[in-house]
DNA sequence: CCCTGTGAAGAAATTCACAGCT
DNA sequence: AGCTGTGAATTTCTTCACAGGG
């Protein structure tokens, strides 16, 4: 097995699809899994099984990164691991912060997926007076007032944001001018962000909404099943 | 404006793609916001501003639920909301159920995100007999055993899944089993449900590790503006 | 013979551009 | 004149199917 040299980033290389990036740390679970298992080697079909996806989905993705597999045999699965890793930045340590320390804000502070792989919680910061100095998950919280020294501080560039949306966009533009690149949104609102700032949102009550439509979608098509519409030939599935 | 009469839902019409139905949740919150503030019409344009999306896709949007705007003019911010609420299902209230009382599934319960639109938690299960009995956002936690009673007495369709990764598999297949047909999965586990089922799922650390992926784009982009990359052919070891 | 890697085909989603109605 | 609604063009994503190397 030997792989072309590359460089730490292939930043030139053709990009990687939005796509494949989302079901990268998916795949990096599934392998983790495995190998604390004892599996050594993996297929793409296997993989696909435990990833949720089929198995050319994980080729393609895969090859993305580089030709990492064996033909005949399959994936190294450590080697595979370091790879995506690596691919996913998950070689250094990011510092992270979290923005609102109420219900969401505290639990996200005891939650135990961030250390899980290398993202630290170098600080928790809150408006309300009241809680600053209170201690949460052995953290200190801090006043959001202090942000700019506290992230030039500790290096931080990802923040977490979990405060009321009526004041999202006014304490996401601060973090951006703080210094902060990567903001991951847990406030129901919708923000924009300077080119170069990578946002992504997480939405409770949108995905309820979502599961409400094909919710309401059941419940119609059953009760067409049940008379007013003509029959549905259902072919049978024989997998089920 | 007169709109043609329409069928409750139109399980039968070319179906809304599932990019779009994702959508339909970000412009009804726009849209009560922009009615709470005396907005009566609305155009595409502002509608996009405000969703952080581009006008045609608010149109393409909308017009899979029917010609409801008014050319030259825009749409009826109220009647909008009227009928996006209707094809999400959102008129009718649904049942739902938190699974997993730790951390998140406390700060989940005590959540306003819920009731906002017509989700009410009817209740909240544990398997662990020292949180059983306990009040949490005024509703008592019950014992997982008796999930099959309590799903069937209350109606409840929904679930959302706040227990350990390990134990998702099999807590799903028993709500499933009870008659859960909707699960919003928050552990960190790739879970599998029969066909019908809807799942959708919310998972911290990879959205983290997606923004890594950006981030570190961004750190080898402005090594690259800085002449320093290019460096470092790295030597590739299949064993880390 | 097995399973990866990948061009090519196909499907889905997005954007364009303009006709159509007010 | 202004803004919607939508076919057509484009881009992105997925799947297919098979060549290619162990």
């Amino acid at each position: 097995m030997h792989h072309p040299a590359r460089t730490l980033v292939n930043v030139t290389a053709r990009p990687i699809p939005e796509a494949s990036v989302a079901r990268l740390p998916v795949y990096l679970r599934a392998l983790v899994d495995m190998a604390e298992r004892g599996s050594e080697m993996v297929s793409s079909e296997a993989l696909a099984t435990a990833a949720g996806v089929n198995p050319p989905k994980v080729r393609k993705d895969l090859s993305y990164l580089g030709s990492y597999g064996v033909r005949g045999v399959g994936y190294d699965v450590q080697y595979l691991i370091h790879q995506i890793s690596r691919e996913l930045g998950l070689t250094q340590d990011w510092a992270t912060c979290i923005v609102g320390i109420g219900n969401l804000g505290q639990a996200l502070a005891n939650y135990g997926g961030f250390a899980e792989r290398g993202f630290r919680i170098a600080a928790l910061l809150d408006s309300d007076d009241a809680k600053v100095g209170q201690v949460i998950a052995g953290i200190e919280i801090a006043a959001f007032d202090d942000v700019e020294r506290i992230v030039k501080e500790h290096e931080i560039s990802i923040a977490v944001l979990a405060v009321p949306a009526a004041v999202a966009q006014d304490v996401t533009d601060r973090l951006v001018a703080a210094g902060i690149t990567s903001v991951l949104n847990f406030a129901p609102a919708v923000l924009s962000v300077p080119d170069g700032v990578s946002l992504r949102k997480v939405d409770l009550s949108i995905e309820l909404q979502i599961l409400s439509f094909y919710e309401q979608r059941k419940v119609a098509e059953e009760s067409v099943r049940r008379g007013t519409a003509r029959r549905r030939l259902e072919s049978v599935d024989p997998t089920r």
